[in-house]
DNA sequence: CTGCATCCGCCTCGATACTG
DNA sequence: CAGTATCGAGGCGGATGCAG
């Protein structure tokens, strides 16, 4: 039960410490997507056993960074959540993400994927400055994933759930939402393919993937 | 010699298989502040067993992440130090350091400590706001590392080795200088222990380190 | 002396089985 | 559903050996 630390009196190294250890940044990942009960977690983290999956929540909750909460919608249940200092956590999973983006492309298709995911992608790679003068509020369904992507004044909302007033549904798959985020595929080609389906504004749509989309980063300075 | 992967298309998963595994962020730290040889890695990572660093060195050697040139001053060596690629992980670093930091403070001191590390504290808690319409170069000497901090239009240079004309040169002794960067003692009581040896404009010195102190949180988003 | 490679004991991890 | 218990396998840490 003891644990193996770094020694060092650095942020870097204490950080590491507690959050550094194999498929904890996974589970935080999973967290900042939404709450989630034990088993959820375990189904998104194929590979980690049952025992390290619960030693990781306890030491977590020891210190300070999810907590355990009742759920009373869309049903009661216990879940774990993250706390502010949890929540503190997404501006180094947005960094590390966009580092690791560049390694994804060439990656076998066995691989595990969900959609939600791709928020945090798109989260990561946001650039207000290209949004400036924006206000575009887009539902999709993804794999039958709902959640609403808004734009406003150079903010961007993410949320899981149907949007209140969207000016375009998008409904599509996931591996084509990804390839679509990660620049991989043009919404021109994934159109034709037939495997996106637009009600509301097409407009809409497309201004809101040029925002959305991963560019390089010779691309990024430039705006920037 | 087969490598433990999370085999997840996710991009924070992808770059946890690359730089996930212990030990290697600390790597790259060491190599975001300096070039550095085998030896001077080793020395600054106590704990870490020879056969490990070589191995992930030459993991991320295969990986592009860091390369191994040879060094002409100030001696002719073999150095390792990071690509373009490795250098990205900045960010990432700079991320967890300002997470990390909130930890620090209740760390027992027999742990190991390297002034070089405070300068990328500095660095992660830098707020450009904060210093705008400032113009300050100081020289520092601390516990024998000599570098300095250029604070120029909202922008933050830290390179070692002495400064051209600064307007200040400080000696202190590494956790005088830690202590105050972390926000944990006052410039004012520093000085009076005697720990502070300022040579040119002491203002200067007050002005900068103003900006170069970690805030809490709240005072940071008050000010953005 | 630096820059690794080899060997070995141990701790962590991953899979399965089991319990409230 | 939400964990706990068990155990084999593999990654890690320390000591040592060796070549340039």
């Amino acid at each position: 039960m003891k644990k193996r630390s770094y020694q060092q009196y650095c942020p870097l190294a204490t950080g590491l410490d507690i959050i550094g250890q194999r498929w904890t940044l996974l589970i935080v990942r999973e967290l900042l997507i939404a709450p989630k009960r034990y088993k959820a977690l375990l189904e998104n983290l194929p590979g980690m056993g049952t025992n390290l999956l619960a030693e990781r929540l306890k030491t977590l909750m020891n210190l300070g960074v999810i907590e355990q909460i009742v759920q009373l919608t869309p049903c009661v249940s216990k879940v774990y959540q993250l706390t502010d200092l949890g929540q503190e956590l997404e501006k180094p999973v947005l960094a590390l993400t966009q580092w690791g983006s560049q390694f994804l492309k060439k990656k076998p298709p066995k691989f595990l994927f969900r959609p939600e995911w791709v928020l945090i992608v798109i989260k990561a790679a946001f650039n207000p400055q290209k949004a400036a003068y924006l206000s575009i509020c887009c539902e999709w369904h993804v794999d039958g994933l709902i959640f609403y992507i808004r734009v406003d004044e150079g903010r961007l909302e993410i949320k899981l759930g149907a949007a209140e007033n969207p000016v375009a549904t998008v409904k599509t798959d996931g591996p084509s939402f990804a390839a679509l985020v990660l620049g991989e595929s043009r919404l021109k080609d994934i159109i034709v393919k037939g495997a996106f389906k637009i009600t509301g504004s097409g407009l809409a749509v497309v201004r809101m993937m040029q925002i959305l989309c991963i560019q390089d980063s010779h691309t990024q300075s430039e705006i920037a």
